[in-house]
RNA sequence: GCGCUCGUAGCUCAACGGAUAGAGCAUCUGACUACGGAUCAGAAGGUUACAGGUUCGAAUCCUGUCGAGCGCGCCA
């Protein structure tokens, strides 16, 4: 019995409860869940449903998951249903039914939903202006992103990841200048761009266009799609590759901010004052309401955001998710009422805000200068550690913690990464399923032979993991899925220290072994499977 | 000054309002004729910044204080 079925069990349970006994039943939740208590010994695993139920029910919450407890003790598949705490049901499914655990996980396509299908969402992330690599700050939206969208699909969303290039205004302007000064030979400019790769790209553009000095218009073009390949180049060895890159300068060329702005304007949206038009963000928590036509006529850059989001619903995204660092909080406010102004559900626009990353080097903070050049990008991190470690050092923690990054330690003990951990534990699984095969071994089917308590574990935690990606893909925290791999791996090691899978030289093989195998072959595809979310290689050897 | 986010073991971080707050690293003690020891068993380490409040139950929700990061342009 798998746990999404013990569920779906205790809820009609409670229904026939409810009804049985004349209580309200209208205060029951459309989902009822069962737990994994953090005390094994309070069984393999809880509902609290009585607790939430009582007060509505008008029944005392104990004496409800009495009568909850002896309906659901009266199921097969239920060993034990004990009443514990407050009102607490602590439940063991019967060892015969597990099975259907593995059986699962044997199965294609495990973890997967359907809770999204149908969705299609318009996934932005990185982002970061093309002026530059990408830096630590970008690296963590990169992984994170990309990790989401995966964990997205696999609950059944169509997902577009997209990479919006601020390629127009003042910043471009200042990019241009520092690449004719370096090709010039001379210092960056005082707001300009410094750095090896400024020079570096220059260089390019002179060789490809010997001539480009005399026409800033051409250094612009050739010397900013360098740097977009450039952009495009690192991350796709980190891993992440988007389906649309978008250039905002594509929006101001082909007129679409002007018809966004005037869409809005006819909707009175926008008030004018001071000579400018204005969207009243404050409406939406903002401080302060925006500009959005300068009182010279152009258009603010909030303007392409209002275009751009446009543009995303008119190629069909249901939901525009953001992920945005600490620094852009304040879009927030604005990009919901940008859609409100248009016509549209605010409720389209979601916003990830994510803590920045900090350098650290023996405990004292790295300021990163960017005037100066001295950044670390992500192809630094990438080159000290690898595409595995660095990824994953991103996605297991939470983005709503600002995380550090200590270099020198990352470099020193590359080992320490969980990622190894993780890997290593697929690896010993692929490891045994080779010895099995050499050895012409069979997996086994007769479940009911796992008894030791390593199997139950194991077997428990595998059935964990379709309730982890689709709570993963709820929430959008993709690092509850690395962290669900860290207790796997643990799990996993734990079992074959106690459980000899396959027979040793002098032994026949037995119905236990088999099972044994096919739980490890189970086991293994779980693994490749969270992996293959993170975007981290699942290795058959280390 | 106002706003947003955060504050958990020595360090890096977990814990969708649930039971005794968990991992890894670092420290200490054990298991090596090992289906791969990049592993396992154990010890030690906490007033979840502080003070109130809500709740059967709070690291989590509310209020205040302290501390940290970020943001407060007709820049992009």
């Amino acid at each position: 019995m798998t746990p999404e079925a013990l569920a779906d069990l205790v809820r009609t349970a409670v229904a026939q409860l409810l009804a049985d006994r004349g209580l309200d039943a209208t205060s029951l939740p459309a989902q009822v869940t069962v737990e994994r208590p953090r005390n094994p010994e309070h069984g393999d695993y809880a509902t609290n449903i009585a607790l939430q139920l009582a007060k509505k029910a008008g029944v005392a919450p104990r004496d409800l998951a009495t009568w909850l407890a002896e309906v659901l003790r009266s199921q097969k598949a239920i060993a034990k249903a004990d009443v514990a705490g407050p009102g607490f049901i602590n439940l063991t499914i019967a060892t015969e039914a597990r099975g259907a655990i593995v059986e699962d996980a044997l199965e294609d396509g495990y973890g997967t939903g359907t809770e999204l299908a149908g969705k299609k969402i318009n996934l932005e992330f990185v982002s970061a202006n093309p002026t530059g690599p990408i830096h630590l700050g970008g690296a963590r939206w990169a992984a994170v992103g990309d990790a989401l969208g995966r964990v997205l699909e696999a609950r059944g969303a169509e997902v577009t990841r997209e990479y919006y290039f601020n390629d127009a205004g003042a910043q471009i302007d200042r990019f241009v200048r520092s690449l004719i000064a370096a090709a010039k030979g001379e210092p960056a400019p005082e707001d300009g761009y410094a750095g090896t790769y400024v020079s570096d790209i220059a260089a390019e553009v002179l060789r490809r266009e010997p001539g480009a000095l005399s026409d800033p218009e051409t250094v612009r073009k050739v010397g900013v799609g360098l740097m977009f390949d450039e952009i495009k180049r690192s991350l796709h060895e980190f891993g992440t590759d988007f389906d649309v890159y978008f250039h905002e300068d594509s929006l101001h060329q082909d007129g679409r901010v002007a018809e966004a702005v005037e869409r809005i304007k006819a909707n009175g949206a926008l008030y004018e004052k001071d000579g400018a038009w204005w969207l009243r963000s404050t409406d939406y928590g903002d401080d302060k309401d925006r500009v959005v036509i300068k009182s010279d006529g152009a258009p603010a850059y909030i303007a392409g955001d209002i275009a751009y989001f446009l543009d995303k619903r008119a190629r069909g995204a249901d939901l525009c998710i953001y992920m945005l660092g600490a620094d852009h909080h304040g879009y927030v406010s604005r990009l919901k009422a940008a859609a409100a102004a248009l016509g549209d559900d605010p409720a389209t626009v979601e916003v990830l805000i994510g803590q920045l990353v900090n350098l650290v080097s023996g405990g004292q903070p790295v300021r990163m200068s960017k005037r100066a050049g001295a950044v670390i990008t992500m192809e630094d991190l990438v080159d000290a550690v690898g595409v595995d470690a660095a990824r994953y050092a991103m996605i297991r923690s939470s983005v709503d913690s600002s995380l550090d990054i200590d270099l020198d330690l990352l470099r020193k003990h590359s080992n320490d990464n969980p990622v190894y951990y993780v890997q290593y534990a697929h690896a010993r699984t692929s490891s045994i399923l080779r010895n099995a095969a050499d050895l012409g071994i069979t997996p086994g089917e007769d479940f009911a032979l796992l008894t030791h308590e390593r199997e139950g574990d194991l077997i428990r935690t595998i059935g964990e993991f379709p309730r982890v990606v689709a709570t993963a893909a709820e929430l959008r925290e993709p690092h509850r899925v690395a962290r669900y791999l860290e207790e796997l791996a643990g799990t996993y090691h734990r079992f074959q220290q106690d459980c000899r899978v396959l027979p040793r030289g002098d032994e026949e093989t037995t119905p236990l072994h088999q099972v044994r195998l096919q739980l490890v072959n189970a086991t293994r595809r779980v693994f490749a499977a969270g992996l293959g979310l993170l975007g981290v290689a699942a290795p058959e050897r280390m």
